[in-house]
DNA sequence: AAAATGAATTGATCTGGATCAAGGCTTTAT
DNA sequence: ATAAAGCCTTGATCCAGATCAATTCATTTT
């Protein structure tokens, strides 16, 4: 169970054996079955989500009822509302799986008496959050600056996994264009070649 | 010089006199003038910087040559292309002062250096990283989300003390509009009440 | 196996915000 | 003090991508 975990924490810190053993403690396993919810609008975010097999998806629906996904999740990639998780005020995002996934959990005591008792994994967290800020800020460019074209060709570029796993109305969602441009695009960019 | 950097860090951990005084000696302080640059496009970034004074910006040019403001940092606040600063890699980003100002920088050697000796400041940059990575998903929602009305409104809403200091034309740049339409929605927002 | 639901495509039309252009007002430089 | 540059506003026009609508082809569900 706990095999992907390890390999994706050792990427960026060692941790002992025993340092794994006291690791394991804090998380607890869960599936979730296809169009399964993690999260729903309005409930405070409990666990943030270690995802080992699957993908999931958080996404908030905007006053129209228009769905934006904020960011997927698979394998060896980490999911939760962190706002919400930290804070325990309701989340505004929903977080549902897209294909059956397994998943290991862990609470907000949990998450700061880690901290606390394993430093390397406060290391591992900086380290881990630095890497998503800078992701975040390339997918904030890429929404301010660029056309819809150049959205998928960078993504296309950066995350081809994600193209062929997610289905294209999702991905399209992702980019913040709708699936009919998405699809015109790609038509676009076929004859292209 | 510190006294702003020191109010700063203890609102998130709390330093010894001992730490603070270690904490001191990986800073170097750098006074900016208006429109001087930080950090020009094609260069490393070889420091990250606690602004003690004045206002800074970072932005990217695109293909068509126009400007596109990813961040602002005002007193109390970092700034960085974090990427950069972390791989060595050319940034690919321009950072200046939008008025005088005086900062506090490190290098990556004194960064990392600063984590292993001054394990509390490794705490202050994970809670720091985790408090950026929430404004940066609020500011990709915002981005992907809502109307340029709706953006603005937002904007006003989460940092008043921005517009208060920020020409105008920046914060269009900043929301992602041209400043005719923020021209516009400031118009018919203030003919409303 | 039939029916229902969901994903993708294509066409026709519409629109929010961009672009282009010009004028006034306020800093900054000489 | 005068010129130059930057900032903001207002008007006229344009366009990338959204919206609306219909069809086809999976994939579930019953």
């Amino acid at each position: 169970m706990f095999s992907l975990f390890f390999t994706h924490i050792n990427q960026k810190v060692e941790l002992s054996e025993a340092e794994q053993q006291e690791v394991k403690t804090f998380f607890a396993p869960k599936k979730l079955r296809k169009r399964q919810y993690l999260l729903q609008e309005g409930e405070p975010c409990k666990y943030l989500a270690l995802v080992e097999k699957g993908v999931l998806r958080s996404y908030n629906v905007d006053s129209k009822g228009v769905e934006h996904i904020i960011h997927f999740a698979m394998e060896g990639w980490w999911m939760g509302d962190i706002y919400s998780f930290l804070s325990g005020e309701p989340s505004g995002y929903n977080i549902d799986a897209i294909e059956d996934a397994e998943l290991l959990m862990i609470t907000l005591e949990g998450f700061e008496e880690m901290m606390v008792k394993v430093p390397r994994m406060e290391r591992y967290f900086r380290i881990l959050f630095q890497n998503n800020i800078i992701s975040k800020e390339r997918r904030l460019i890429s929404s301010i600056s660029y056309t819809a074209e150049e959205k998928y060709l960078r993504l296309v570029e950066s995350s081809p996994e994600l193209l062929q796993r997610i289905p294209l109305n999702l991905v399209a969602s992702y980019l913040g264009i709708t699936p009919e441009t998405l699809s015109r695009i790609r038509k676009k960019l076929a004859q292209k070649k």
